[in-house]
DNA sequence: GCATGATCATGC
DNA sequence: GCATGATCATGC
């Protein structure tokens, strides 16, 4: 007789192992016959739930139709936690896939009910003692559901377009189509185009998973939402909406916008509440969907001359641990390839600032590759010959070796800190100085780039 | 007016 | 106490 496993009991089956190593549950021995891919869920499979293990397109529980996924969380140096990577799930087939709508598709079918066990990643012990964190059974919140199906609904339409091939995780917001294959020479056919496609599996984004650890994992309460009613993604994109309601106000006056929404503040991030506020939220950077979908705010202030006011900073760099990275799993190339931001423009005319423009941007494949890339190797080099400090100017200020934006097309390295004494530790003795510490520094995009992107968007418009 | 080092106000 | 987003200051 078959015995038929319930939701409900697969939960607490899974919430029985909460505080337990792998080496505790793992009654197998599998752990003792090597590292492989998927081991983790090889032994819960086996050791936990009693089950041969199968890649079957049904979930793991057919009669639950729920499907086993175990993942990792990852601390944090501020001591919160996120997830360490991306979820994978199946493996999208493009001949057939775009056949199906979202309720009838592979996707829905195997991960509609994921039962999710996270364990914690901890880089200094031996992978048999990590330790489950908790499990829950997953189900779509009704304010997910509407951003995942718009995701499904552009990767299959890239699939209609013929264009599979030119897939990205950066087309989508929590649901991505993402490489999954030895190298890039998986590929496979695709229906409405004779080139050869790369491999993609299904996968929710780690910023979406790092939500789910943060609300069910660590107990984290919920953010606030710009998406009110979930209908209004039934008609358009989240992106859409989201400028359509900026769109309302281009042309008012930041003191205008102050003085309508409240807000009075002399922080330098003011330009982002007002954005905020436009939104209906407290802080944008800080909403659900912001979040999830791994994208940040920026405003820019114009000059009437069309130059733009700054350079665009982003998080100071550890010299020590750049100096560890090889270029592919940079810091730097991550953040660009798997964030989107909001560029919100405001421009100065008649002594005013006004709102006057906004739109979503992601950093080009090809200049990542190429001048950040150069920019990025250039800066490590330098760091790891201890060649940093330049001189001394005229009015006190160390200049630096690094590329400046007089000598760089796309971005450059500055200075980034409370002050010049805000240092972080060197790999390497300063050459010039001795010393083991320097200023903190940054990737800027250069604003002379900043103003490019403008003007090719209002070409393209 | 630009380039670049230095710094500020805020929030967590 | 520090990371962050953004801006300030001034010699050239």
């Amino acid at each position: 007789m078959r015995i038929i496993i319930r939701k409900f009991d697969l939960v607490n089956i899974a919430k029985s192992v909460t505080g337990k190593s792998f080496s505790d549950i793992d009654n197998k021995n599998r752990l003792s016959k090597g590292k492989t891919k998927g081991i983790f869920g090889h032994v819960l499979e086996e050791s936990l739930f009693n089950y041969d293990i199968n890649s079957s397109s049904e979930p793991d529980f057919k009669d639950a139709q729920v499907e086993l996924k175990v993942t990792p969380v990852k601390r944090n140096k501020n001591g919160s936690y996120s997830s360490k990577e991306r979820l994978v799930l199946n493996i999208i087939n493009f001949m057939s896939e775009h056949q199906y709508s979202f309720y009838d598709s592979s996707f829905w079918k195997k991960n509609k009910s994921l039962l999710l066990m996270f364990y914690l990643f901890e880089p200094e012990k031996s992978y048999e003692d990590y330790i489950i964190l908790n499990s829950i059974l997953y189900e779509y919140p009704i304010d997910d559901l509407p951003i995942i199906k718009n995701d499904y609904e552009t990767i299959i339409n890239r699939i209609k377009a013929g264009e599979a091939h030119l897939l990205s995780g950066k087309d989508t917001m929590y649901l991505e189509a993402c490489p999954k294959g030895t190298s890039k020479t998986s590929v496979r056919e695709q229906p409405f185009s004779n080139i050869k496609a790369m491999q993609r599996a299904y996968a929710f984004k780690s910023g979406y998973m790092t939500q789910i650890v943060r609300k069910y994992v660590m107990g984290k309460e919920t953010n606030e939402k710009i998406i009110k009613d979930a209908s209004i993604l039934e008609s358009q994109t989240f992106d859409d909406y989201v400028l359509s309601r900026i769109k309302n106000y281009i042309g008012d006056s930041v003191e205008a916008l102050k003085e309508k929404f409240q807000v009075d503040s002399k922080a330098k991030n003011i330009n982002a509440q007002l954005v905020s506020r436009i939104l209906g939220v407290n802080n944008i950077a800080k909403s659900d969907e912001f979040l999830k979908a791994n994208i940040k705010i920026k405003t820019i202030q114009q000059k009437e001359s069309g130059t733009i006011k700054e350079s665009m900073s982003f998080p100071a760099f550890e010299y020590t641990s750049i100096v560890n990275e090889t270029w592919e799993e940079s810091d730097l190339r991550d953040m660009f390839l798997t964030t989107k931001w909001l560029f919100v423009i405001f421009e100065k005319s008649h002594e005013k600032v006004h709102l006057s423009d906004a739109f979503f941007w992601t950093m080009p494949d090809e200049i990542l590759e190429s001048e950040v890339k150069s920019l990025w190797q250039d800066t490590v080099e330098k760091i790891k010959q201890g060649k940093i400090y330049h001189h001394t100017n005229s009015r006190g200020q160390r200049i630096t070796h690094f590329l400046g934006s007089a000598s760089t097309k796309v971005a450059h390295v500055r200075p980034h800190g409370l002050n010049k004494n805000d240092t972080y530790p060197l790999p390497v003795k300063e050459q010039t100085l001795g010393t083991y510490e320097y200023t903190k520094s940054c990737f800027w995009l250069n604003n002379s780039y900043i103003k490019e992107i403008i003007l090719n968007r209002k070409k393209r418009a």
